[in-house]
DNA sequence: ATCTAGTTTATAATTATTCTAAAGTGAAAA
DNA sequence: TTTTCACTTTAGAATAATTATAAACTAGAT
């Protein structure tokens, strides 16, 4: 991911391009592969690779931008925590209860031969799969 | 649901039938339809329902040990709060976002078809499908 | 009836998250 | 350029869910 795409996804999250949001959003966007992430352990990340210190509500506020732009997604797992995501098409998770790990599975690994219709009123607006996995 | 079975969830769950803890048992079990909830929920419809107060430990308490015990399952959905469920077969859920309402979906229901294999080593535990719906 | 391990409860502690308000900063205007 | 001011960052306080603590209480065995 080039410079100029992170100041895009900052820009099109509503956000100046500080030198704080900068970094947090290179260190999440310029990869290659999905990242899932608490916000605990990103901050951990960034007080290891980041020189200067970026407070936790800053972590906060500018995650919370991103995920409202859709610049990344919000995964339900076991336990306390909030999981983001970096992968936001729509996809799915083995997830690995012994070590906390999500890992992504594509859409069209899935298929789904047999659904039942909403109830009464309501549409499906997505749906989600998630395989539990054991040792 | 007879009261010798709800004495029979409380001694497998390595509870003594106290008064506190039969009346939790007997509203959570003593139901023809599932029943999903949080702690908090629960405490409400308690004091409602109950003629004595029960402290929110004990609810807690006795929660945690009859999901230990495999009386009760948990449901990992959107939001902050932890959700319970009377119903601990093999199921999947729609989520109404807009009520924060859970819905049960019988296992035969959904049909998967085509699934990824496990990753290196590791098995597959279950499956849950969710369902979100809008309106 | 007495005893004792298990239990309840109020309250404190912990953890994740959000709020607040004061100090800092950067880009546009003068 | 200097000024200005809306936007930011930040430390710390507040809130919310959950768990821990420890003293008073009880079920069930003796
Ligand atoms: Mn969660
Ligand atoms: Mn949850
Ligand atoms: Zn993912
Ligand atoms: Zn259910």
């Amino acid at each position: 991911m080039k410079k100029i795409d992170i100041l895009k996804k900052l820009r099109s999250s509503k956000l100046r391009p500080t030198k704080q949001r900068v970094e947090i959003a290179k260190f999440l966007f310029e990869r290659e592969k999905t990242f899932h992430f608490t916000v605990e352990s990103l901050n951990k990340l960034l007080i290891k690779k980041s020189t200067s210190k970026i407070a936790l509500a800053t972590i906060y506020n500018t995650v919370h931008a991103f995920k409202t732009a859709g610049h990344l997604s919000e995964v339900e797992v076991r336990g306390n925590k909030t999981y983001f995501d970096t992968n936001v098409s729509n996809h799915h998770h083995f997830y690995d209860s012994e070590n906390s790990e999500l890992i992504d599975i594509d859409a069209n690994e899935i298929v789904i031969q047999k659904i039942p219709k909403a109830p009464n009123g309501k549409k499906i607006k997505n749906v989600e799969v998630f395989i539990n996995l054991k040792n």
